[in-house]
DNA sequence: TTGGTGTGCTAAGTCTACCAAGCACCCGGG
DNA sequence: CCCGGGTGCTTGGTAGACTTAGCACACCAA
């Protein structure tokens, strides 16, 4: 569609912003697509689009761009509306969330600390 | 529900796969695949590859696994390998760590619980 | 002028995350 | 025996994330 030199920058979706986010980034570490799309192990096009807002890129991608910017992983998800912006750091100590997370238990185990746990603790520490 | 006790177990070191963390989680949460996917608004078959590690599920519907499972979308992400794990996340350091911090218990029950965790998890790596 | 190299953008195709429907198995009741 | 309802798993298909090839324009050299 060979659009004339004004271009209408309508927000189609809500992750144009990501574009636009990612294009800034990139223009200020001065690299050109070829480049970036290069060091992120993307192709040119797909950055283009990306950019764009035409696709909203994997997190795996995401997380290629980033460090290819040398940003965290947290700020591209942040930006991309995967995370909340710093509500979800904030991961509280449960002791149930601890020991649901803890791979070097079975589950039986888990069920049996969170049973003694409770007891322990009088109650719903609700995770 | 109950399938045979004979289970092909991964290594313990790590989880071998997201996939079995979710499914441990569910378990754990004792919930049925059709119930999880139910309230994480996917679709049980869905569900069953990306248990078996046939699929990798994209950021958007891990985060609603997470939430479903009343975990954080970090820790999913993390689990996912989306994200590199921060002190926040170390989990077989958390357990200890979290029942140390717990208002709720005497030092006589965190000793026990502790404990018991050491047991379970084979007494390796304190600390 | 022509040619080579830089930029970003487009078109057509591949791969795979994801879904709807259905299968095989097991259990309790008629 | 045959149902009805529970479990997890398989099949076939769709949408979109992503790639490889190629377009159009701009700049500098011969």
């Amino acid at each position: 569609m060979t659009d004339g030199p004004e271009e209408d920058r309508e927000p189609r979706t809500a992750w144009s912003s990501l574009g636009d986010f990612i294009r800034s980034q990139r223009e200020l570490a001065n690299l050109s697509m070829r480049q970036l799309a290069e060091i992120a192990k993307i192709s040119n096009p797909y950055l283009s689009q990306v950019e764009r807002g035409l696709y909203k890129p994997s997190a795996d991608v995401l997380k290629q761009i980033a460090n290819a910017l040398h940003l965290s992983a947290e700020t591209m998800y942040t930006q991309a509306g995967l995370l909340d912006s710093n509500a979800e750091q904030d991961n509280h100590h449960g002791v149930e969330h601890a020991i649901k997370l803890d791979p070097r238990l079975t589950v039986d185990q888990k069920e049996a600390l969170i049973r003694i746990y409770r007891s322990f603790a009088g109650g719903g520490s609700g995770g």
